[in-house]
DNA sequence: CTAGGGTTAG
């Protein structure tokens, strides 16, 4: 079994064969580990074969065998030949338990055939074997895969009706439902139903939503799915936070009050040691200063100058003008130089507003020696009353 | 103490 989960299923075999020069004969378990070895290898023929000798041999293949060999046929969408296997079985006055089913149903879901499995599941609540949360899930899982997650719900309300426990794979996979649907919000619900359920939404669920809302673009509701699994002490994926990053500062261009929320999640990546790509920065930067955050949008230039990432010019002639525009105009030459040291050349715009500020401050001797520093890297300026006075003094 | 089985994402 163990070089079968190690995926050496060739020595598997040589070991099966040399089993008699040990004198050692396999029993019904070595049978089903055999059966499970080709279907690994995807030998399905061969390990049907597996299941005839047991059957010659006069063993009583035990159920998990039979579920091995089911599971693997319908994993392959081979759904037709382990109904064969199905009856096969039947015929021979064994009668198959719930496992095996489940699989079939899943085989069915599989290859689009969910209205069989639809049916197969109503005739499995009328048989002794009965049905269990499993088969619900498989099918649930059936219907959401081509939008139909209204019917996987009332399946869903069927579960409780009669007595099963759902548990978060069924939750899960009504969200999942709702999310390929564009029904990201109700997923949300499923969240708040699984708690009045007293079941615990593991990652997958709290990824599952965010994910469909991201995808749907109900920003406002993804970040306070995010905020829930930052406190719960999940780890957000960080393509779903470059995303959140992203849209928030777009929305934040409107809704002044999204830019904290951004930057929060911006703060974070950062915190977790992720990688930053140059675009998240450059949107982070120009949301920054829309909203007059001039502080951070330095920081986060420094920063990425630090990083050795040559970002667009743009962003920082943005924070060159918005600090000049508050009168600070040191940190604005700063930026200037900085922007230097990312390797680009400020534009024209940029050396006039920071040219017009140091003469505002009266201090036309930096003007002038920026005005030339503007010429020498081939920016032409049309210089203003004021520093031709001074030039000609 | 005693091998092997079925459900959810990106």
């Amino acid at each position: 079994m163990a070089l079968v989960i190690a995926q050496k299923s060739e020595l598997c075999e040589i070991i099966f064969t040399k089993l008699s020069s040990f004198h050692l004969v396999p029993d019904s378990c070595t049978y089903s580990i055999m059966i499970r070895c080709h279907c690994e290898k995807n030998e399905v023929e061969e390990a049907k074969r597996v299941l005839f000798t047991v059957l010659e041999n006069g063993f009583e293949p035990d159920s998990a065998t039979i579920t091995v060999l089911i599971n693997s046929l319908c994993k392959r969408g081979k759904v037709k030949k382990a109904m064969e296997v199905f009856e096969f079985m039947e015929r021979k006055g064994l009668k198959l338990v719930v496992q095996q089913h489940n699989c079939l149903l899943k085989g069915l879901s599989y290859v689009g055939k969910i209205e069989e499995a639809l049916e197969m599941l109503m005739n499995m609540k009328k048989t002794n074997f009965g049905v269990d949360v499993y088969s619900y899930s498989i099918v649930m899982n059936g219907l959401c895969k081509v939008g139909r997650s209204d019917e996987a719900m009332d399946l869903f309300n069927e579960v409780v009706e009669i007595g099963l426990i759902p548990n978060v794979v069924t939750f899960n996979t009504l969200i999942q439902g709702y999310s390929i649907e564009g029904r990201p919000v109700e997923g949300v619900g499923v969240l708040k139903m699984m708690k009045k359920h007293e079941c615990v939404p593991d990652y997958i669920s709290y990824s599952t939503v965010l994910h469909g809302l991201l995808k749907w673009n109900e920003i406002v509701e993804a970040f306070g799915i995010y905020k829930e699994m930052v406190e719960i002490g999940f780890e957000v994926d960080f393509r779903m936070m470059r995303t959140l990053v992203r849209r928030l500062c777009k929305r934040s261009w409107n809704e002044k009050r999204l830019l904290e929320d951004a930057y929060e999640v911006f703060e974070k990546m950062k915190e977790r040691g992720l990688v930053v790509d140059k675009r998240t920065v450059e949107v982070m930067v120009k949301a920054c200063c829309r909203g007059e955050k001039f502080d951070e949008a330095l920081v986060n230039l420094n920063d990425m100058v630090r990083w050795g990432y040559s970002l667009k010019a743009i962003a920082f002639e943005k924070v060159i003008e918005g600090l000049c525009r508050q009168g600070r105009v040191d940190e604005a030459v700063s930026t200037l130089f900085l922007l230097h040291a990312n390797g680009r050349i400020g534009d024209r715009i940029s050396y006039d507003v920071l040219v017009n500020e140091l003469i505002a401050h009266g201090r036309v001797f930096c003007a002038s020696f920026l005005f030339g520093f503007a010429l020498k890297q081939g920016v032409a300026l049309v210089p203003n009353k004021e520093l031709q006075a001074n030039n000609r003094s």
